[in-house]
DNA sequence: CACCCGGGTGCAAACGTTTGCATGAACATC
DNA sequence: GATGTTCATGCAAACGTTTGCACCCGGGTG
């Protein structure tokens, strides 16, 4: 049915073998054979089976990338970024959603493992050993996570902690409250770590909310909290997060950044767009799609373990932060 | 290295064809046996390699999902949508991205024939005739593009669009602006060939911007040719341009929706949360991931044409549309 | 001239499955 | 008790490549 290497061995009086070659070791055949295949295999429009080809060599050409929600507007620009890099490299790339789901990660990734020559695991939920046990099986570089012993793409969302909380003192606010994401998120440890280390060397309360889901629908139920308590100011797990909060904070008769600054993390479309604009981390997600390829194809075709990158992240100020109103700390 | 049927059969005493027929035709072998053999797999962590089924059996589990635009906002729900639906049923997809560009397309298709089962075309940038042509090398499901021959997945962009000519009219605007799309896209052939029928029927005057790029950059620009023009509404191609055309008439000094009425397609996030919110059409994208996936398996396994799914659109006002201004008409 | 070297090619085994066919056992039928 | 039927299993060829090895041939070296 298909044409395989053996037509066009047929078709340009070769030995298969010689076909092969002049496919995938150019260098070991006669230029002018070479040519004569070429346009045999052009001719009848040959293809080489990918799958014929892992079998025999144990190589797949194919990647896996997996996040937690391919919906959820931080991921899309990352994987696009890795899959261009990969088409780039001749890689195919399958795409995986866990759903937030480690059980479902968990199993995706096995059933992937002898699909794929390596893996981009992006913010998983899985505890560190499963990832290193996991990660005998099948080469991974993970993004947003640091497992010892495996390569690592760090987005280093501590410092843009850090700037937000700096933007917020220097506004004049004195009471931070930080809307905590998923426990088993790196990325949200950062942000409470930073946040708590920030706050305590400006002499400012830090107030632990949450945690609660990484959604629009968190934030949202997060906002009474909030305003029950003493801050002036929030950080939020995302932008996601943030926007559910400033909308729960109208509801509750709050104006943002009026009566509450708020600050994100992510800068995704939705930031730039939102009302008001959202003051949030921006992160390099589309230098960490790339890269993240290429730390992994780097380990895979030449076996060394390539460490660990970190990449900058910066605050970018919009309209949802501004100084407390003076009546502010009084309310409640 | 990896554990391979041989050693399942080894370690369970049996046959390797055996061991393969408890994996992929349970009812041929005996209950117990069958057992055996799953509990020796299980000790031994086995996984049947994909590629090697997929050599002898002409089957690779695998899909193709292509869009235009990974991060354009419209499509990872759709891609979410269909990469769920197609793991249910234990097949892996392959995500890739063209850039927009039918030549990047068109190749991205005959690299990934070979290796998939079939694949689903979103929002095509092709020509029918070369649609056709390589959909006889791989089975193919298109959406929100209607090729002859092939099962097709569509939104009845058609019906929203005239929704919003209706709302436009019921607010009183009489010159309506509609910026087009693509040329090779079917959603814009369609909302712009449903905003003339539907202005012609309500005796409103119809007046085509562009074409310019489906991007907030391309809605920008668009303002000005807009703004220079006697409409009041405007009808843009999606909802990023929508956004941009807000951006845009603002910064010349329009109001939205003062001075100037917009209407969007697609319904993404950012219609819910950009200043004004955008009234816009609402694309039925998880059905159409699902339903397309579902099409395109049927025929996979069947070898039947499943014929057109044409889904519905509704339109969901917002912010961005009132009545037109007094004076709008005589500006210029 | 004998020798070796190396580039170019063919040969055949291997990669891990599936599957049509043959075999054999158990059992029912007359 | 011979014959047929069914069920479970083994056997081996196939799927489309890659690759170590053997071979041939032309040309350089001593």
């Amino acid at each position: 049915m298909a044409v395989t290497i053996r037509d066009v061995a047929r078709e340009s009086g070769v030995h298969v073998s010689t076909v092969s070659r002049a496919f995938s070791a150019a260098h070991m055949v006669n230029a002018v054979t070479r040519t004569r295949v070429m346009a045999a295999a052009e001719r009848l429009g040959y293809r080489p089976n990918r799958a014929a080809r892992a079998l025999s060599t144990q190589r797949t050409a194919n990647l896996g990338v997996i996040v937690a929600d391919i919906a959820n507007p931080f991921f899309p620009p990352l994987i696009k970024a890795a899959q261009a890099q990969a088409r780039e490299r001749d890689y195919h790339v399958f795409v995986a959603d866990t759903d937030e789901r480690a059980r479902v990660e968990e199993e995706l990734i096995r059933s992937m493992a002898k699909q794929v020559d390596g893996a981009l695991l992006v913010a998983s939920r899985l505890s560190g050993r499963v990832i290193a046990e996991l990660g005998r099986d099948v080469p991974f570089v993970v993004v947003n996570r640091r497992v010892k012993g495996l390569p690592c793409v760090l987005m280093d969302v501590a410092s843009g902690t850090r700037q937000a909380v700096d933007h917020l003192v220097a506004l004049g606010h004195r009471d931070i409250a930080v809307l905590t994401g998923p426990s088993a998120s790196w990325t949200a440890q950062e942000i409470r770590g930073a946040a708590e280390e920030s706050a305590a060397r400006h002499g400012a309360a830090l107030h632990p909310v949450g945690p609660n889901p990484p959604t629009e629908e968190g934030g949202f139920s997060a906002a009474a909290e909030v305003a029950s308590g003493p801050a002036t100011a929030v950080l939020a797990y995302n932008d996601l997060v943030a926007l559910g909060l400033i909308r729960g904070a109208e509801a509750l008769g709050l104006s943002v950044p009026g009566d509450l600054s708020v600050v994100g993390v992510d800068n995704t479309h939705i930031a730039r767009h939102c009302r008001p604009t959202l003051t949030t981390v921006d992160m390099p997600v589309v230098a960490a799609g790339r890269g993240g390829i290429d730390l992994l194809l780097h380990r895979v075709t030449t076996g060394e373990d390539p460490g660990t990158v970190t990449l900058d992240t910066r605050l970018v100020v919009r309209e949802s932060t501004a100084p407390p109103s003076s009546g502010a700390s009084a309310r409640t």
